[in-house]
DNA sequence: CGACGAGTTGATACTAATCAACCCTTGTGG
DNA sequence: CCACAAGGGTTGATTAGTATCAACTCGTCG
């Protein structure tokens, strides 16, 4: 179920899109990090494996011990409500941090929907390392930022888009991670089931089903099976009116 | 319109809740900071007065030139999509910053609900100035973790709430802000239009005033003008359904 | 006084939630 | 090896919530 891997090491890095324009442009989708930072981070955390798809990692309500990096996998972080109803609140990809927390304990829960490996940071010393050092802070910092404008897209899109837009979005989100999406055969794989989509763009199962097949009538993408999908992003893009994007 | 004012200086503090369990308590819902830190960022910024309700002080698409810190006053962020829809994606209150850029750009618009005094602080010095004050930057850092939860609970409203009962976590999360909700009296002082608040919870301005009525029939409130409501938290808290608050 | 914007209410149309039934794949145990 | 159970996925019928359009009131400001 969970195995600490002190074997080999996994690269360090953090996926954001920076506040300011950058001057360089040569680490992709990644936060530029010098090799001495990695270094340094590398020896503060730990990495783990979890083979099981569907353990979950953190639990929301516990005390928050660990901040999490996701180096390989795919996660899923939800809140459960007193009434029972499930809200994702956000996929995971490699590059991503998880393990929110407020006053000390945990908001989410985050479960793996694949086999994954993450660092584990302790919240205790990674709060008095990053005071340490600055440039590595920054990065945490602009990773923040990053990751609440991504919320607010999503805000956007349940609060002006119908579900088939939602679902458009969801697509295009996915196939901006090259692990799951084959850009030459135009293929995307799913990591996630019907169920975590509704929980994720706020419908039902039913609803992603229905909003699958109005996408296939408009010709914006063929279901191989119902978890590999033959799509354009072009096409997809221009079926959204994001004024970004 | 716009005005700078050097003559008094507003005391800068930061409105977020710690990601850990705090050691001290006597800032209320402010970050702790030194009084030499504040000065530092007291002569890093500017302060700027906004006389006339409705001016818009950030505008998306435009170069980031500044990030904001709110002293005094109500301010809203929207973006607004090609379709002309908009959505606003947050209410900020004293303490609050905003002026959120991706790559050099502002993404969202910010315009004063009220009369408003920010400090404002030119992004490029800023960033420099936080790599030399660490324990300012943690600060920055717990604000965007902060806002980032704030939007996750959004998320979850827009989700899984009816109109009413976004409404009701609306009204909850103003009446939290002193300078507009007269504890003792049980009044709340709205800042902000319907079409403000439908553009906020994802509905229409008819879909608020029904919702309203909705609430007031439930007894949960009462209209006393439109724009000022006697209310009672607890009852309200029990009608919406956060696995938090 | 008249114009305008905010707020409210009613009637109608439509999106999507819900319930039910069913198919398909996978994995398990007899 | 096959039967059956379980969960994911899909489709249809019904209903509930709310978007939309229209009309009207109220208060404010020039």
């Amino acid at each position: 179920m969970k195995q600490t891997v002190p074997k080999h090491r996994d690269e360090i890095r953090i996926r954001a899109v920076p506040n300011r324009a950058p001057d360089r442009r040569e680490d992709g989708p990644f936060l530029p990090l010098s090799a001495t930072d990695k270094v340094k981070l590398g020896h503060l955390g730990e990495i783990i494996e979890f083979k099981t798809p569907g353990t979950e990692i953190v639990s929301q309500g516990e005390k928050s011990t660990f901040l999490y990096l996701l180096t390989d996998g795919v996660i899923e972080a939800d809140r459960t409500l007193h009434s029972g109803q499930r809200q994702i609140l956000a996929f995971y990809w490699p590059g991503d941090t998880f393990g929110l927390a407020e006053n000390g304990v945990y908001v989410n829960s985050a479960s793996a929907l694949t086999q994954c490996t993450v660092y584990r940071f302790p919240t205790q010393q990674l709060a008095t390392f990053l005071l340490e050092h600055p440039t590595i802070q920054e990065g945490f910092l602009v990773k923040a930022v990053h990751d609440l404008r991504n919320a607010q897209r999503q805000i956007i899109m349940m609060g002006r888009f119908d579900v088939t837009e939602r679902l458009a979005v969801f697509l295009l989100d996915c196939s901006g991670h090259e692990r799951y999406f084959d850009a030459s055969r135009r293929v995307l794989t799913l990591a996630m089931t019907r169920y975590d989509i509704a929980d994720y763009i706020g419908t039902s199962a039913e609803g992603v089903t229905r909003a699958f097949s109005r996408l296939e009538t408009k010709g914006l993408l063929r279901r191989l099976t119902p978890r590999t999908l033959e799509l354009t992003t072009a096409e997809l893009k221009a079926f959204v009116d994001f004024s970004d994007s």
